[in-house]
DNA sequence: ATTGACGTGAGGTACGTACCTCATTTAGAT
DNA sequence: ATCTAAATGAGGTACGTACCTCACGTCAAT
């Protein structure tokens, strides 16, 4: 009734503990009849390998690099202090994290530092990072030596990555456009957007699905187009101030990038700030505080904690050739507002 | 460099390995100073002990209860699916899952299923149930006996329960609160309560959470009694019905329980059913249904894959006495919209 | 019939921990 | 100083798997 081990297996497929052994490792040297036998008993017997007796005899250890920009977003800050959480339980599971910075919007560097990666120290490697030729070339270089990848926060999917880790950006930016739609409400009022950068997959789609809802649910509000900031806070100081003069029909605000704080400055301190509806993405202290102050409205979110610990968990079950469960590893769209801040 | 063995710990303290032995698995015969001793180089050497290698040897074998009602809603057999769910993969990390059922609203047969639980053939129970004293008292029992408990959705503050899996079910309360304001907006109007019981803690904090954020925030709404379906779809029909018929001003339905079908079937046929705003909890079938449909505006859920999951990790911990990583274990609460419906 | 390549079996050691037995040392009481 | 009980050491086996070596058997090509 326990579950079966390896000995099992020889037992009923009649072998010896050797030839399973070579089978399930599969390693040369098994005539394809013999496998077919043990094989099958593996199959009858409903045999899983004991991943942790297996882990203890091959002295395993997973080396994760999880490789970030340096952009100056609390976002990208949370997401180094999950992976620093996450670091410091995963000597309980076997696996050792290094973080490798390269310089936002430098893809070049990025490429470099990726270019040092190889199979024989790392077992798999999650990036956050825009997807540029030179990045696919480098991640398909990556593939190529058998190393695992998982595109973290925002997707590339044309390349090689076994995975992606986060949400689904079209729908969050529809998220968003709803919420924004049904806390304005009034008619005849326009949206400013404020997106990081053009070249960011994630930012376009967003804008993307919260145009998509605009338009079909709340024709009646403007949208206008999308302001670039670069994570810049005296661009964002500045091209928000300017609006703000400039429009007075302006009802909503929604902040498509990863980084809020300076336009949270301006709005705390401008007059019109009860009349606006804030909506960003990321739950970071300023965020946080913005909503606890009613400045915000809703923020749109990933669970960090979640984001890092998925990632560990898809890279080792690939580097093991397991499957994943994938319901697990579903990121969320989260809604954060004040109620439900905790 | 690599992790700390126990004999590296024998070598450093200047003891036998049968010694370290005994004093992490808190077997008797070592003196104190001894123990000080060892305990330091524990210290020193920042040693975890690799509970998997010590499950191998142990021979480890959770065997996990789910204690649940048998109550006619989607959101509790949803529950047991992810128990289910859990089950199948939960033989990689040596758990054995049972699910006992009691009838709904029926403390006595609980408390007769739970008495024949002992310590030798259960190693954690989660419950899902109301405080009643003879439940406290039969938790308190199997505490006695050493079994690690936790408290499943609707939690038991009064009882020794070692952990709440679930959410804050006041803060989930007041978040339908504040989008039911948001959403409904205008003034003159009334919100109409369903509960599933008001026995059933979860709901009477839900409630009490809503109230808050209505007497704040909307004054101008008015929020009616709650009226008691006890999961019964007939009632509910009956209740919801004839209200519609009473008050034209409804402009808000808040379902605080576990099961909205009825809810839902009456609303859809109902020539108003544009004019009403709908939020209720858990995200089933139905209300997944619902908000497609644009009948239902938002859903308050929890995770159940997450709570069962947790439940599991934290019983883990618990029977090992191992502490748990608070910020994996905390559920969200989730604010579902048609958008953000995966 | 001999050679050699290949397939297979038998048996071992190791991983880090648990748990057992038995011998020996130590400390405290007399 | 002697006795006794408690504390400790030494060494073993086991858990399920990986990985190694070596011997033996089989079969086809020569």
């Amino acid at each position: 009734m326990a579950r079966p081990t390896v000995n099992d297996i020889a037992k009923t497929a009649g072998v010896s503990l050797a030839t399973v052994d070579r089978v399930i490792n599969m390693r040369p040297g098994v005539r394809e009849k013999t496998v077919a036998r043990v094989s099958a008993a593996i199959e009858q017997l409903g045999y899983v390998r004991d991943v942790t007796a297996a882990n203890l005899a091959r002295q395993r250890l997973y080396r994760m690099v999880f490789v970030l920009p340096d952009a100056p977003a609390l976002f990208v800050d949370a997401l180094r202090d999950a992976i620093s959480e996450a670091t410091s339980s995963s000597i309980a599971d076997r696996t050792e994290v290094r973080i490798i910075t390269f310089p936002n919007g430098n893809p070049h560097a990025l490429v470099k530092s990726l270019r040092a990666l190889s199979a024989d120290d790392t077992d798999g490697v999650a990036i956050f990072a825009p997807e540029t030729p030179h990045v696919r070339d480098a991640i398909a270089r990556l593939k190529a030596d058998g190393i695992p990848i998982v595109a973290l926060v925002s997707d590339l999917p044309n390349t090689e990555r076994d995975h992606f880790v986060g949400i689904d950006n079209i729908a969050a930016g529809r998220t968003a456009g709803f919420l924004m739609g049904k806390f304005i409400g009034k008619t005849g009022s326009s949206v400013m957007i404020l997106v990081s950068s053009l070249q960011a997959r994630d930012n376009v789609e967003r804008r993307l699905g919260f145009d998509q809802v605009m338009a079909e649910s709340f024709p009646q509000i403007e949208v206008l187009p999308s302001l670039e900031n670069h994570d810049d806070d005296a661009v964002t100081e500045r091209l928000v101030s300017e609006m703000l003069e400039r429009r007075h029909d302006i009802a909503g605000i929604y902040s498509v990038g990863h980084g809020s704080r300076a336009l949270v400055d301006v709005v705390r301190e401008h007059e019109r700030r009860k009349g606006i509806t804030l909506i960003a993405h990321e739950l970071t202290q300023v965020t946080r505080e913005a909503l606890h102050d009613n400045l915000m409205d809703a923020v749109i979110s990933q669970d960090v904690g979640h984001i890092v610990r998925s990632a560990l968990r898809v890279l080792r079950a690939k580097s093991d050739r397991r499957d994943i469960v994938q319901s697990q590893e579903r990121i969320r769209i989260e809604i954060v507002i004040r109620e439900n801040l905790t």
